[in-house]
RNA sequence: GCCCCGGUGGCGAAACCGGUAGACGCAACGGACUUAAAAUCCGUCGGCCGCAAGGCCAUGCCGGUUCGAGUCCGGCCCGGGGCACCA
């Protein structure tokens, strides 16, 4: 270690914080910067209605433990926006908190017989110091955790607003059960249609649940899409896709016979089509297994009975559903099409799922796709009733074709014969609307949030059942409803409800004895507003204040791609609920959204024989590369080596056991490398597979930027800038330097590309290394040019620039300094260089004036030796000028 | 299965509105410095042909539009995200 000369300080005569040595040292570097933000409260927010504000923020994380690369990167995303925000001036609010209700929290209970809320506030504690030690301008002042009572008592106080507005109600729905451990099981859980702790067979079961009426809202969280011009194309296509609106017709089949003889004479059984068109065309209807016309059925036959249970048996999940072996069994019963009254059979189908629709569908095999494979699989008539505009199909036979599902001109179809099938659609729904056998509907593929969970760490569900009175919400004065935090769940069943101290209560209307709701809430609850809850943390009164109507909209929000539609969807809809009740004026909670892309690492397993599959961490991963391909070992602790299967890349996750922690990182080269090496490496929304490599480059380039800056200021203070009197050589870096500053301003500030931005800066510093004139305005211009990298560089890696901003002898802290303005004289130039190209194939250059005219180019190019080379003696047919770009010669 | 996104040198990437493909960095290789190593500095670095000048090929695959396509259109393959109880 040794210490350098120190040049003065020209205007700055306050004490170093250190003395600047020729080696760089984050860790020294990295605590007097932090010291210094903490010691001045850079970051504590306050309202202030004259400034223009900036609410940056970040997706809050789950409290898992340890950060990983995902969450650096995200929190580095919204600290270099924070800290360019502030520096133009903006009033920045950036705060942070805890995602801190979940199921790994219980599962770390399981395994290790800690209380979830012990492991997840040691968790908090230990994540709350990595955040902290990367430097993030965090106003750590309005931290939440939504798994402190003074955050969800406001879930609780809100959900009863939303049961008296009719927003939150109650309704039976399908989750998996598993017998063994007799506990509800999430679905990821549920592993290939087994338990996963148990093995056991899954079975759907249906129970009692709070869901919150987002169909309600369905048609304007999808016009409000097209509001959001701050939000990525792709989000606002998979969210509309989500919502799904189809426009078609509701038809009600009137019961046969032996239908009516089972299920009363006044029912029907009614379905939703998007394709009325195809009405005459119904050969077969399918009705799901939890249909009450399939129990009904289901009871006098024991075969039919054995086929429903068979569906009630698998997984919730609709990738499942999807992709199973499409099933079906006839009733017997017969339902009658509301034109012929000809008899159709109905069919349980295991791919009808009882929460969609109504439950149930008509068959038109001859025009849709999975009608068409499950009647040709049973056996059932295929009836073609559309025929194309140009006529180029007969009848439907196998193999379907795309043109069978396309819109026509409809046939046999009785009276509606000879119709252009959106004109049939309008004509055939207008006649069952006559006959009151139906009408056009609009029908939404979202449904309604389901928000009961039969689970321990999670916000208590404030009701109470009384036998006399019913279901009783607890009184807005006896709120919050405390969870109580000492219990460890074992996997059988949520604890809530074997701890009588917890559900034993007195009913709040008749004073008798009741029993307390043990259900608790879906996180995504608490996820869904606490955004707002930043802007008034400390407020015990009340759920929102007049900070939220300042703060609000988010200006910027900053998450994973994977939180695409269900999180965004629910907190959009959540917001619209708050401003109906009242309590926001906004409808839509963040302006601008940057989708973060995944953060992969391979995914090494093991499944034995018995028991769960095993994840191995790819650095305990030894490749062994032979001809038939690679092969994988994992090291264990015991020393033995075992062999595991690639699965392929997938996103860091805990439960893939494919997580780098950064802590070794920020140990070894200090927080600046891993902010700029995860800002660096790929532009943010794109997903960023994970290699240990490149840290070197990063860490590498702030050394060399601190050399830069040390050997500059060990020549003493620089001369005063005489921009009019600089040589071809100084006015060519001072171009570079602003060059630099335009096009790191556009790549943060527009185009939010980091990556470039930081490859400009590094082009500077390039040409900085280059630049050996030592003269007063040689010196002078460097001063400038590193002044400018140093707060270029500053949102991305504060704590070396806040250092080197003094070692330029500039007075005050960087942290209060403005963006600087790039200077528009300094990027003028006299000449410029085209590209001539012929035939499109680039075979020359030529230099022109700045302002030379399209003719003198033209002559230029054509004068150009390699392009007389290529056309020859021919004529140009033809010359295209770019302006600034190229020509080129069409022969 | 359905919806969304991506695929460019050995690797991460750049090319912003259809106009020089590979900026910037990593790795590798050659050299300088060093007793040595590290660090640092200089140079080479898509493929093929050529002594060179230069030429040809090349942005997952096939086809199209255009004076000109990594970029636009159609079809396919592969990877990732989501699919409602992981968060």
């Amino acid at each position: 270690m040794r210490w350098c000369i120190l040049p003065a300080c020209p205007d700055n005569g306050k004490p170093r914080e250190f003395q600047m040595e020729e080696r760089y040292e984050p860790a020294a570097v990295e605590r007097a910067a932090q010291h210094h933000w903490n010691s001045h409260r850079s970051f504590a927010a306050t309202e202030d209605p004259a400034r223009g504000k900036f609410y940056c923020l970040s997706m809050f994380p789950y409290p898992s433990g340890r950060l990983h690369m995902g969450h650096v990167r995200n929190y580095t995303i919204g600290d270099v926006l924070s800290r360019f925000a502030r520096m133009q001036g903006r009033n920045v609010l950036q705060p942070m908190g805890w995602d801190a209700f979940g199921l790994p929290a219980e599962n770390a209970a399981m395994a290790n017989g800690v209380a979830p809320a012990q492991w997840t506030r040691d968790n908090i504690a230990y994540m709350k110091k990595q955040l902290q030690a990367l430097g993030f301008a965090l106003d750590w002042d309005r931290e939440i955790a939504t798994c402190d009572p003074a955050s969800y008592r406001w879930n609780q106080w809100f959900f009863l607003r939303m049961r008296e507005s009719g927003v939150a109600y109650k309704k039976t729905g399908v989750v998996n059960w598993d017998p063994v451990d007799q506990t509800v099981l999430a679905n990821e859980q549920v592993i290939d249609g087994r338990g996963w702790r148990t093995g056991a067979l899954v079975e759907k079961r249906e129970i009692p649940m709070y869901y919150l009426n987002i169909t309600r809202y369905a048609d304007e969280l999808l016009g409000d899409l097209a509001q959001l011009e701050g939000w990525p194309e792709r989000v606002k296509t998979m969210q509309a896709n989500w919502i799904g609106r189809s426009e078609g017709a509701e038809v009600a089949f009137p019961l046969a016979e032996d239908a009516r003889a089972l299920l009363g004479a006044d029912t029907a059984l009614k379905v939703f089509t998007t394709r009325a068109d195809t009405l005459f065309g119904v050969t077969f209807m399918a009705v799901a297994a939890e249909h009450p016309l399939a129990l009904a059925a289901g009871a006098r036959d024991p075969a039919l009975q054995e086929f429903i249970d068979e569906c009630r048996r698998g997984s919730t999940m609709e990738a499942d559903v999807a992709t199973m072996e499409k099933k079906g069994r006839p009733t017997g019963l017969h339902v009658l099409h509301p034109f012929t009254g000809e008899p159709i059979e109905v069919w349980v189908a295991n791919y009808v799922l009882m929460g969609y629709g109504e439950g149930a569908v008509m068959g038109v095999p001859a025009h849709d796709e999975r009608d068409f494979a499950f009647a040709s699989q049973n056996g059932i008539a295929i009836r073609t009733v559309i025929r194309p505009q140009d006529g180029s199909y007969g009848a439907a036979v196998a193999p379907w074709l795309e043109a069978y599902g396309e819109r026509g001109i409809t046939v046999d179809s009785g009276e509606f014969s000879g119709l252009e099938s959106a004109a049939a659609v309008d004509a055939i729904a207008a006649a069952l609307d006559l006959k009151g056998l139906g009408r056009k509907r609009i029908q939404f593929r979202l449904r309604d949030w389901g928000i009961s969970r039969q689970r321990y760490w999670g916000c208590p569900i404030p009701l109470i059942h009384c036998e006399r009175c019913g279901e009783v919400p607890v009184p807005d004065d006896q709120l919050p409803v405390l969870l109580p935090e000492n219990l460890v769940p074992d996997g059988s069943g949520n604890p809530l409800a074997k701890t009588p101290s917890f559900w034993q209560c007195k009913c709040p209307t008749c004073g008798g004895d009741a029993r307390r709701e043990t259900d608790t809430m879906d996180t995504f609850v608490d996820s869904s507003w606490y955004f707002l809850r930043y802007a008034c943390a400390d407020n015990t009164r009340a759920m929102v204040d007049d900070r939220v109507a300042y703060w609000l909209p988010v200006d910027q929000y900053i998450g994973g791609i994977e939180h695409a539609i269900l999180h965004l969807l629910y907190s959009r809809f959540w917001t619209k609920v708050m401003r109906d009740l009242r309590l926001v004026s906004v409808g839509e909670p963040f302006s601008n959204l940057l989708t973060q892309g995944m953060v992969l690492n391979d995914i090494y397993s093991h499944q034995p024989a018995e028991g769960r599959r095993a994840y191995f961490n790819p650095l305990d991963i030894d490749v062994e590369e032979s001809d038939g391909g690679a092969r994988y070992f994992a090291r264990r602790e015991d020393g033995s080596r075992l062999e595991v299967t690639h699965e392929g890349l997938g996103t860091m996750s805990k439960s893939k056991n494919n997580g780098v922690d950064p802590q070794s990182l920020v140990e070894k080269f200090g927080a600046d490398t891993a902010r700029l090496f995860m800002m660096f490496t790929a532009p943010p929304e794109q997903s960023l597979e994970w290699s240990d490599e490149g840290v070197q480059g990063s860490f590498r380039f702030i050394r060399r930027l601190w050399k830069a800056v040390h050997e500059h200021v060990s020549g003493g203070p620089a001369a005063a800038l005489d921009k009019a009197g600089l040589d071809a050589g100084q006015k060519e870096l001072r171009r570079a330097a602003h060059q630099m500053l335009a096009k790191v301003t556009d790549d943060i500030g527009r185009r939010r590309t980091f990556n470039t931005a930081v490859a400009a800066v590094m082009e500077l510093l390039n040409a900085v290394a280059r630049f050996e004139d030592r003269s007063a305005q040689g010196r002078a211009v460097m001063q400038e040019a590193l002044s400018l990298a140093t707060l270029a560089l500053s949102p991305m890696i504060p704590h070396v620039c806040h250092a080197l901003w003094q070692e330029l002898g500039h007075a005050g802290a960087l942290i209060d300094h403005p963006w600087p303005a790039v200077d528009a004289g300094a990027l003028q130039q006299d000449s410029m260089t085209l590209v001539v190209q012929v035939n499109g194939k680039l075979r020359g250059q030529i230099t022109v004036p700045v302002d030379a005219s399209e003719d003198s180019i033209r002559a230029a190019a054509l004068a150009e030796e390699s392009v007389r080379r290529f056309i020859g003696e021919a004529p140009p047919r033809k010359l295209i000028v770019v302006p600034r770009k190229l020509v080129n010669v069409v022969v």
